[in-house]
DNA sequence: TGAAGTTATGAATACGTAAACATTGTAAAT
DNA sequence: ATTTACAATGTTTACGTATTCATAACTTCA
């Protein structure tokens, strides 16, 4: 492979003035300048990145430990996470992390020596983040938080599941269920309660037939949507603890022969992109500036790496509910 | 940061012991592999990724120059690739590419010193495709190929379209409108074609008027859709190059008023995971194998890389037809 | 007992770069 | 003309690892 030093011997010069050619090109006379550039493109040289890393102590690479791409969510984040990156010359290294295979992940990014660490799947009691303290590597947790109350970018998830369940009861439902994820979860946890203490505050009553934590693959939201269904008082609507449990709701109930919002109102949380496309109009809860959490976390990540920002980084995005259709009025039995 | 050194001086052994710790531990003794162990985890040491790529001039990384998300195609394919790779201990280094940043996306791929690039977004007359070949590093392109027909992964384009059309002319169409993409993708270039010849062989005149190939962007697809359905003879079916774009079509058909497949049938070309979704149902054309094409090409890759297995890899999937609920018989009008 | 072979370890080096330090060249100021 | 300052370049070192080569310790077998 063609070094620095092949290009300093072709143009006659000392390593050293390779090197301030391409870093500190005003440090270097005229003519030489020209004679190394000259002997660069000659070469087809291009510097080694990882050489350089090593000396420098940078790698101006981040590591994303990103929840699966067929959640719509992780569909918006990474590619705002990615793009924000690349603008600002660094360079992303994704991984999708099952749960269980957390801590492979956080290994995998340290060997490799990244600026900074971006991650959404962190459980609320998580030793990696202690971990992560110690190691004294810039981090930030989006979506999801851990209990320390530290280095996150959220939504208001309490706040989002009141209004899920609050614009259920507006609409005149009394059977609402609830389809969510595992309770260590940040996000899965704070909607639920809002959702409880809706319901609540409006003296209808949490029964638990009607209360689903699932672990989040189809099969199980596939069951869970099965059982409820079965019950001898199905609910009319159904309240989801992210917008891609909803759209996997949906999806059972139109190939059950359902339609929505006729026989059963769906409303989501996080305002996924996909939610607002025409052929599915999801209502949901939302940021209500809009700005996408991934944005708002690598954003403050890099910001953390260049300036040594130390001050904790607490973000908690207000909501709103976005109406669309897949949501309506309970119509009376007769 | 504790380097192999610490440890090396902590066990009381060599930097080199440490190394075969690491590497080649059959080859140390009993105690002092133990002693070098608990050195390690008492220094929470981590080995340094960029250091030993450097000497051992490999980074076990490879760049994915993707499409951007939104496409969901390259939410499949870069799900796919990630997860593979990860499995066979590669990391991922993804950019979003928009075409005019080609460039760019290769230099920092190359500065990286990845062992391989797996890339979607080349055009047909791409230069860079020399340049590639001429730096020696292995690579591939998936979706997409280059005029040369090598290092590829792609679906049968040309039978795509030409099944796309059928199959709108099998449901009794006869006002067929195209809607695409850039005719130096190789992609678009074929479907074309192959829409095109179905046309021809079934008698149907090929109008210009109905034949849109667009940037890809929302706005392009937007303005063309309502030139299409402004014509004092609108199509009744539309035939579109991706199952992106159809995905789009449909958005603006429902926005505009119009049922689907009532008012205008729409088929697309990839049979993406989303087009199954319950609440899309799009009819569409994809490969028979059900393969993707992003786990078919990473595959290949990392096969090149480390078999140094230079047979040029061209593998062309057949496709069919997955009829779903966005295509119907044209029911002639009275 | 000792030579030959084997196993375990250490010492030295290379990878490609940036940066600290040293040296030379050149121009300005007296 | 001589000093002084600074600009331009070269020399050397360090980053953290794997690896080659050298050496020491230990077996084996006659």
């Amino acid at each position: 492979m063609v070094s620095s030093k092949d290009v300093a011997k072709l143009a006659g010069v000392s390593q050293a003035t390779v090197s301030r050619v391409l870093n500190t090109p005003d440090l270097v006379k005229k003519p030489t300048l020209e004679k190394v550039q000259r002997a660069i493109n000659d070469l087809n040289y291009i510097p080694n990145a990882q050489a350089r890393s090593l000396v420098q102590n940078k790698s101006r690479t981040i590591a994303l430990l990103s929840g699966p791409l067929h959640n719509p969510f992780f569909v918006d984040t990474t590619t705002a996470i990615v793009n924000y990156a690349s603008q600002m010359d660094y360079r992303i290294q994704v991984q999708f992390v099952n749960d269980h295979k957390l801590n492979d992940a956080y290994t995998i990014a340290l060997e490799h020596k990244v600026d900074g660490i971006i991650l959404s799947c962190i459980l609320n009691d998580d030793p990696i983040f202690e971990k992560l303290k110690r190691m004294n590597v810039p981090f930030i947790t989006y979506n999801r938080k851990h209990q320390n109350n530290e280095y996150f970018v959220e939504i208001d998830n309490y706040e989002a599941g009141y209004l899920s369940a609050k614009h259920m009861i507006d609409q005149g439902h009394e059977l609402i269920a609830w389809v969510g994820g595992p309770q260590n979860f940040s996000t899965f946890y704070h909607r639920f309660q809002g959702f409880s203490q809706a319901l609540k505050d409006e003296r209808i009553g949490l029964k638990p037939e009607y209360i689903f934590n699932t672990d989040t693959t189809s099969t199980d939201i596939s069951a869970s949507f099965h059982q409820l269904m079965n019950l001898k008082n199905p609910p009319s609507a159904i309240c989801a603890g992210s917008d891609s449990l909803a759209l996997n709701v949906m999806d059972n109930a139109i190939s059950m022969g359902l339609e929505v919002p006729k026989d059963v109102s769906i409303i989501g949380i996080d305002n996924v992109d996909l939610s607002s496309h025409g052929s599915i109009q999801l209502t949901t809860v939302g940021s209500i500036s809009g700005r996408n959490l991934g944005h708002l976390a690598i954003q403050k990540l890099i910001d953390m790496i260049e300036n040594k920002n130390n001050s904790c980084v607490k973000i908690t995005e207000p909501v709103k509910i976005f109406p669309r259709s897949t949501t309506s009025q309970k119509v009376k039995q007769t």
